[in-house]
DNA sequence: CGCTACCGCTGGCACGTTTTAATAAACGCC
DNA sequence: GGCGTTTATTAAAACGTGCCAGCGGTAGCG
């Protein structure tokens, strides 16, 4: 009986109305407590309770002129690289009570800008996002509506603009170098498309310990560019690797989804792992340890990438005036298993 | 020029002065197209892309009393599982113009709660959501709100809701009698809290296969009740069982989590799976195929199950009246792998 | 020819909240 | 006790949209 289940939904004037106040008091209440006299407020509280009431987010919005949404834009929700990252801005923003929308691009331009649409529409407090390409200009559409936006795994290339990354050219660097090290002289690089600038930086990573291992990397690193970055696309490489003939020493994938898929088409096709060819993969995801053969692979601070780039966030919302943009790049970790072992 | 990047926003107002119209007219257009004439029509979206205009989703929802925004509560976003059943929400979701909120409950009934209260804030057209216990009250709470709930991977006890499961007694069954007509005569079943229906129910189906073989339950079967249900409670289980003496000889996981976590500890502690222990899972997550060694599992329609509950949450939202209330269970399938390979 | 139905559009009200200026009450001070 | 100052509360005005009654005009109907 205490719960007014009323079927319909209470409003902060029916509080207002049956706790004896006005329904900017309640508002009072609800955003300024302390500038309501304390014997006030338990009352008001109580009635809150009793009537079950909640607060109309909307009507909020719409006053207040901003929402305590924020927007999460990925480009592979599938991939537990973003899973984590998803969960440390999950976590910060339930803490400072603010809901999350999801939106996931799976790389598509197209989607990516309708989910983008739909943040504008709900008017996000601001967007984290993990941009599908280079293409500022979606942003700015965005950032004109005066909603601020933080890059995750992207670094800013300016400078009033907040990022949270991680040095994928020194993490392309080591994990080439690591198979170089190996004994390895013929590389592969099997990637998602190069138009996404990770990839694009760990493939110039390992160009780069090539050339500083004396090699020509035009010719000891073949490319092999695949359409999408999940195990499905990696099994296909393999095949495409095996069906070439003359494999390479070593292969490093730009993410662990393609290595194991890789990995899996390999030893389908009777090759031996490391012992025919090494492998490595890139973002070290919690399964890389417990595939066939254990996988090495390059750690990056995945939850702590989603966490700090929502506390940047929403420090930039909450406070403007003393917020001090940065760009905040992490370095990257070797971590190495069997399918680099060498011998 | 052509977008007025005037920074503040732009108005329904505005856009309907600039077209020589008035709102009303301009809501028609972004409403109800086909009531107004062709060429007011495009003159009025001629001038939608010149100023930039984007709806405002609050006084939209504000006035119209419901949103274009559903919450999905999952248990553990880190688990593909529920990363598979959010690509089918989202997928869905995005094709029909709803945004989705997400809500992480870590198995939490507090954090639930929490979430929970944001949704109803937000005014979510509908909910959808694993519950992470049995307790219908606080679901009610949503429910008397007016806003519709769809149960995903859990059946609804009433006629008056929608859900889609998977029958986990069904899984449960299946996955020991795989164990058991490989040869093993003492199990140990490695699962989450028991308060969690579905562990409870592969249990229970994992004793009414052992029943069937003519064994008895209480002594063939050793429960081993973790606080999570991730790799790395898998571990610590594996340890645990290795500690205690007397392995079983085969072991069924509640889920994929799990069973690759514990094969990693069994492996590390010098066991050989199949041969010493045999190993199920429950989800045949991707990875699960790609592990050291390859895991037998539990097969679910996870995608399927997140596509079909918000295309049933969605009907039921836009069409109240011809909605007929569904209770969907589907058959799991049994994924024989090297990790129950008998000999 | 009168009646109704429809067309394309308008104008204004309502949604629930926040916020500001104004009011009322309480208080300390000379 | 009048006066200025602080504190607690109120009343009213927004915020941007959706909805509906209703406008004059026209076509279809009996």
């Amino acid at each position: 009986m205490t719960t007014g289940s009323t079927g319909s939904t209470v409003s902060i004037k029916e509080v207002a109305a049956q706790a004896g106040v006005s329904p900017g008091t309640v508002s009072n209440v609800l955003n300024r407590p302390h500038k309501v006299a304390a014997e006030t407020r338990s009352r008001v509280e109580q009635v809150i309770r009793e009537l079950g009431f909640v607060r109309h987010g909307s009507a909020s919005t719409l006053r207040a002129g901003h929402s305590r949404t924020i927007g999460l834009s990925v480009i592979d929700i599938g991939n537990p690289f973003f899973t984590d990252v998803a969960a440390g801005v999950e976590d910060v923003a339930s803490e400072l009570g603010y809901a999350v929308i999801l939106g996931n691009s799976s790389g598509d331009r197209v989607k990516e800008e309708r989910n983008l649409r739909v943040f504008a529409e709900q008017r996000v407090r601001g967007l984290l996002i993990t941009p599908s390409d280079e293409d500022p200009a979606r942003l700015d559409v965005i950032r004109d509506r005066g909603i601020s936006v933080v890059l995750v795994d992207h670094p800013a290339h300016r400078p009033d603009q907040c990022s949270v990354a991680v040095n994928d050219i020194t993490g392309g660097r080591t994990a080439a170098g690591h198979l170089l090290d190996g004994g390895a002289a013929r590389l592969a690089f099997v990637t998602g498309p190069l138009t996404i600038r990770q990839c694009l930086d760990r493939m110039s990573g390992a160009e780069q310990a090539i050339a500083a291992a004396g090699l020509d990397p035009a010719s000891a690193l073949e490319v092999v560019e695949m359409p999408a970055m999940n195990a499905r696309a990696g099994q296909r490489a393999a095949e495409k690797l095996v069906a070439g003939g003359r494999l390479p020493d070593a292969i490093f994938c730009a993410n662990d989804l393609l290595a194991l898929g890789l990995l899996r088409g390999l030893l389908q096709a009777g090759l031996r792992v490391p012992h025919d060819v090494a492998l490595i993969g890139y973002d070290d995801i919690d399964f890389a340890a417990a595939s066939a053969v254990s996988l090495s692979s390059i750690r990056q601070p995945t939850y702590k990438l989603g966490r700090i780039a929502t506390e940047l966030l929403l420090d930039e919302c909450d406070n403007p005036e003393s917020h001090a943009h940065q760009q905040i790049m992490f370095q990257p970790e070797l971590v190495a298993r069997e399918s680099t072992r060498r011998g």
